[in-house]
DNA sequence: GAATATTATGTAGCTTGCTACACTTTTATC
DNA sequence: GATAAAAGTGTAGCAAGCTACATAATATTC
């Protein structure tokens, strides 16, 4: 019996995802926009649309197309950079703002049943052998080639 | 470090779904196409979208999308069931069985690649605490309610 | 057997993901 | 400084996921 992670992944991403949606439903937030909202309020500077894209591995039509329902729905503001204009930063609008706390608390509520039953060896033994997961599949859509050449 | 395995969820499942994609794409399906194509191979009867909906946990809008997709490109072809006429079942046609020696190969080799470099006790426990989260977030959209009463 | 409930599917409309192409602004090169 | 390359976004169009509502066929109940 070892052919199924994949089944087993595609299943438990669904129901993570499901709980996330379910218990943001009351903010308005769908699942992605929540986990948007929850980087963002952990960002030192308001960062911008591409910093996004590196941090949840998406490409940056998915991440304008989120980065736009928030902004109509007034939790967000973008502006351009002064410096680089072709940047657009992400503001926190008052809306936002006050949705962070219960932002948190659903995702930290839902890490916990996540993991219920775990014990904390089981529990660092799961993320390292995720993160090896992840190694092993290797990047994902990030361009990002940058490499000067290498012959 | 315990507050992020809903991201690494989020983003070994995509890693995962991309590799399939890349590795499927020359055989003119998708990842979430040959994961069905990969399922009617084993199955001994032509089962009917229902049966997808739960073996998959998707929604049955979700199933009737890519089985029509399956069957434009003629992988399959879904026709009515005799004895209950509200049923389909869906045939795996001559375009579809060509491919599936070639999916089952891909799709092998991606659990391989996945887990490479664990030991088979570690694949186990990987197996083991997948499942166990999937128990603790619970169910699907997976309707079927039909339990009887049991007050 | 007629009325009702259940089941399997269809359709509309949304979000979220993608690729491919285009545009604008910097940066690098000559 | 002009030209070319790179970087950040925007837009179009598609796949795949969802909910909500509608329809057709079967099962149940009276």
């Amino acid at each position: 019996m070892n052919s199924h992670f994949g089944y087993l992944l595609r299943v438990l991403h669904w129901c993570t995802d499901q709980a996330m949606t379910n218990a943001l439903d009351a903010m308005e937030l769908t699942a992605a926009q929540g986990h948007i909202m929850g980087y963002l309020a952990h960002c030192p500077q308001p960062p911008c649309p591409r910093d996004i894209e590196e941090k949840f591995r998406l490409s940056h039509p998915t991440v304008s197309g989120l980065l736009a329902r928030l902004e109509k729905k007034d939790f967000i503001r973008l502006s351009p950079d002064e410096k680089d204009r072709r940047c657009k930063r992400i503001h926190i609008l008052p809306k936002g703002r006050e949705c962070l706390d219960n932002m948190d608390r659903v995702i930290r509520e839902n890490e916990r049943r996540l993991v219920e039953g775990f014990t904390p060896e089981e529990q660092e033994q799961f993320a390292r052998l995720l993160n090896r997961a992840i190694d092993n599949m290797g990047a994902g859509p990030c361009r990002r080639p940058a490499h000067k050449e290498e012959t």
